[in-house]
DNA sequence: CCAGACGTTGTT
DNA sequence: GTCTGG
DNA sequence: CCAGACGTTGTT
DNA sequence: GTCTGG
């Protein structure tokens, strides 16, 4: 799975790597460390605007969602199932790069995961780059304000990520960069669902 | 038939 | 909104 | 991760 | 003992 992430790089620099701008400057801070259970703003580029770098909250709600309370399960999709769950059936279409630079994984040391080691991950090409993601529009029904929401698309762990991630065995979908455009415009997915492989580095930390 | 789920797998 | 388990 | 279930379906 | 629902 992929709960927590880096984007500590310069705005200059994302906006360089993307070749798209952020609508709010001044709400980009970097940070070493995001955790997906905030449910804080996070940039993003939607499909609608590839142009733009926007703020949306990490964890998906669906547009029929009375509450909030979904988003602490919607931090990930798996992709062989994006197509039949309620929550996420509606948002196959809508896609989204969300941005990092690096994202983190713990190592179960032992049968029972007490102890852990954990992981900073990124491609060996990339500096700045993409996961695949999917989002909603959501109008809060008790007070009317309405927000961007996604979800990180997960597939089955590949070799190195299968020694790291080694109860769960899922990871992110990493775009190569050349496939940035693809995901966020191509109908049919499953060119991305595993084996598509990216060439990541796992350093200890 | 209707109430309740709808999602994934940290608590570092 | 739509599906399903009781 | 741990608490709680773990089974079938008569009243002779 | 092992599985599962929360």
């Amino acid at each position: 799975m992929c709960y927590r992430t880096r984007l500590n790089a310069q705005l200059e620099e994302i906006e360089k790597s993307f070749d798209a701008y952020f609508e709010e400057k001044e709400r980009y801070m970097p940070r070493e460390e995001i955790n997906g259970f905030s449910h804080s703003p996070y940039p993003v580029i939607v499909d609608e605007s590839p142009g733009h770098i926007q703020f949306y909250n990490w964890g998906l709600i669906p547009f029929w969602a009375k509450d909030n309370k979904i988003q602490k399960a919607t931090l990930n999709a798996k992709v062989e199932t994006l197509n039949e769950k309620p929550s996420f059936r509606n948002a196959i279409k809508n896609r989204c790069l969300v941005i990092v630079d690096g994202f983190y994984e713990w190592q179960w040391l032992d049968p029972k995961g007490k102890e852990k080691q954990k992981y900073i991950i990124k491609p060996k090409d990339q500096d700045i780059f993409a996961l695949a993601g999917i989002y909603s529009q959501w109008k809060n029904p008790e007070t009317g304000s309405e927000m961007g929401t996604y979800s990180i698309v997960t597939t089955e762990a590949n070799e190195l990520m299968g020694e790291i991630h080694n109860n769960k065995k899922r990871m992110p979908i990493v775009l190569h960069k050349q496939d940035r455009k693809k995901w966020l415009t191509s109908e049919d997915y499953s060119a991305f669902a595993f084996p598509y492989e990216t060439d990541l580095v796992a350093d200890k930390c």
